[in-house]
RNA sequence: GCGCCCGUAGCUCAGCUGGACAGAGCAUCGGAUUUCUAAUCCGACGGUCCCAGGUUCGAGUCCUGGCGGGCGCGCCA
């Protein structure tokens, strides 16, 4: 496909006197007007004519030299039409060359981008709420992935936080919980109940702080008093424990992390993170807390200091995140730093980037902000984690999947393996759900929403696959002949064609902007003309020049649709 | 108050980074299955693209100002 742009924008240059960069080829919204088009307004411009007639003239100079493509002009544009031969070969060959790895290509290759995605809080359940920078996260690793990056997805765990005291002592209260069974509800029954016995009993309370301050480093186990000596191990147990839950819902997910390091893994670099920025000369102290001033640089950030170290001496989540930053840095020398986390988090990292450019930090565009919009609750109010209200990650999964089993049990009762596909469909709902849209706009967490099977979600996307697997699964049963493919007769298939045809330019643009959503809705739009095609058109009961042509083309799409959800971190299950 | 984000059909959203008559899904109504999966498809209904200016040959898309909603704003993360 990207073939056949080159090649106009290459001709055109040469009549137009424009640089091939500046030529824009896009795509016809009508399909009758063509599978391309060049607008000539600018260059109707130059050259002091009315656009038709510079259409006129461009279409008369170029179509001799345009083999294969049918050139017109149409009013102010020049469309182009490709013949139907030369592009189902075109598409259909480099699809069955590349197989599985159609859509990708070898633009990152030698560059590392470094994706910060998940990052749950030790200690507490995975709920809801980490679902969108999870499954938003894991899906932009594997699309830099197969655009040839060296991607290296890190879970910066929360394992440094004023939890644990809470958790400690309430571990040791409450001896009746069971945490080896149901490690997620027992943290979650522990965590919920430290959180009112701090507001309640005043002894509970001070043990927690004790324990907050021996775990985090500002009291040693041997200065605290007897009882609270081995909470460093029982927190280490907890961080275990906690840390098997995650595992446990991230091998649900398909996600993949390649680094699973804590903010307390740059605990020893923070003292040298805070003398490298004070060495740089921007730090200055005020109400005894350390700060970077960053008003000289971006006027909004005038009455929002960088807080590095707190008056108690206490380091702070910016000075950890710095640290962290520094650490990956001279680590990796990436081509991107990418932190997919909520825009409520924006000012944080608008101070980070200003702090490395206070510090001359030549890099500091490398690093980028993924955010997305919040996850709201019915009545659009924010989902907090207040108690009652969390809903554990697990239990969102199970119930999905459940619903999948019941729609299975429905609509195809013979199907083998159906708690197999019942949880590839589950949960390849819920992921698709949260990637269809673009990554800012706020989400309602809508249950009937992610529960629905029908329309613009992942199911519609798998079952469309599977109708393609299941006609080349009959295809190869009936046995092959080896007729030769009727290419012309691929005609009606056009839309096809140019759609699978612009897949690989969607992953890379998805890649570019961090947006999976547009991978997603192209998914979509292309199981939308597969479904119409597939009512319309038969494939193995025709005669076998056409049969030939056309299985090529259900086993092209089937491949794309199989790439683009397994980038999507979405199953393709063959039946369903 | 200041900073940033969002505003497209009753609802949820696309709209290829400024191009041809604004498109889907859901909901409502009406159709399609002796034939490769009806978790599908076709049709109908539904729009002052929040408002007002501006830039441009051309604006849902860019700029300015409003209006409405959201998030954030020094010792939490």
């Amino acid at each position: 496909m990207q073939e056949f742009v080159e090649r106009i924008r290459r001709v055109v240059a040469q009549h137009s006197g424009l640089a091939p960069a500046e030529i824009k080829i896009e795509s016809p919204r009508e399909s009758t007007h063509g599978d391309l088009a060049f607008p000539c307004f600018q260059l109707a411009k130059t050259q002091r004519q009315p656009p038709p007639a510079a259409a006129v003239k461009l279409a008369q100079a170029i179509a001799g030299e345009l083999a294969g493509i049918a050139v017109v002009a149409a009013g102010p544009y020049v469309n182009f039409r490709i013949d139907r031969t030369a592009l189902a070969q075109s598409v259909l060959g480099s699809i069955s060359r590349r197989g599985a790895r159609y859509g990708g290509s070898e633009e990152g290759a030698g560059q590392t981008i470094v994706l910060d995605y998940s990052s749950p809080n030790i200690g507490k359940p995975m709920h809801v709420g980490h679902i969108r920078s999870t499954i938003i996260g894991a899906a932009l690793h594997r699309i830099f992935g197969f655009l040839g990056y060296r991607a290296v997805g890190i879970n910066h765990l929360g394992d440094f936080g004023s939890q644990f005291g809470g958790l400690i002592v309430a571990r040791e209260l409450r001896r009746d919980v069971d945490l080896e069974r149901d490690p997620v509800h027992g943290l979650l029954t522990l965590y919920q109940w430290s959180k009112e016995q701090i507001a309640t009993d005043q002894e509970f309370a001070k043990n927690a702080a004790i324990s907050n301050a021996v775990v985090s480093g500002v009291l040693l186990p041997a200065a605290a008093p007897l009882a609270r000596r081995h909470d460093l191990e029982t927190q280490a147990w907890i961080r275990t424990v906690s840390l098997d839950g995650f595992m446990r819902t991230y091998r649900r997910l398909g996600i993949e992390h390649d680094l699973i390091r804590g903010e307390s893994y740059y605990e020893p670099f923070l003292k040298g993170t805070i003398e490298r920025i004070e060495a740089a000369g921007v730090t200055e102290v005020s109400d005894g807390a350390l700060v970077v001033q960053l008003g000289s640089l971006d006027k909004g950030l005038e009455k929002t200091p960088c807080l590095l170290r707190q008056s108690n001496g206490m380091t702070l989540y910016a000075t950890r995140d710095l640290a962290a930053l520094f650490h990956r840095w001279e680590e990796f020398h990436f081509a991107r730093c990418l932190y997919v986390v909520g825009s409520e988090q924006k000012l944080h990292f608008r101070q980070l980037k200003a702090v490395l450019r206070r510090m001359g930090c030549d890099w500091e565009p490398k690093v980028e902000h993924v955010d997305f919009g919040l996850l709201l609750g019915p009545g659009r109010v924010k989902l907090a984690s207040r108690k009652g209200e969390v809903l554990v990650l697990d239990d969102l999964l199970d119930e999905v999947v459940a619903e999948a089993r019941t729609i299975i049990e429905e609509k195809n009762p013979a199907l083998a393996n159906k708690e197999r596909i019942a949880e590839q469909v589950g949960i390849g709902a819920l992921v698709f759900n949260d990637l269809k849209r673009e990554r800012i706009k706020d989400v309602v967490f809508d249950k009937a929403e992610i529960l629905a099977f029908e329309g613009e979600t992942g199911p519609y996307v798998q079952y469309t696959h599977a109708r393609l697997a299941s006609i080349l699964r009959k295809a190869d049963e009936a046995g092959g002949e080896g007729a030769a493919p009727d290419w012309a007769r691929l005609e009606d298939a056009a839309p096809i064609l140019l759609a699978l045809g612009r897949f690989p330019g969607v992953v890379a643009s998805a890649a570019a902007n961090s947006e999976p959503s547009e991978l997603a809705q192209y998914l979509l739009a292309l199981c939308r003309t597969l479904s119409t095609w597939l009512v319309e058109h038969r494939v193995l009961a025709e005669e076998p020049e056409l049969r030939a042509a056309r299985l090529l083309l259900v086993r092209g799409a089937e491949a794309v649709l199989a790439n683009g959800l397994t980038l999507l971190g979405v199953a393709a299950p063959a039946e369903m």
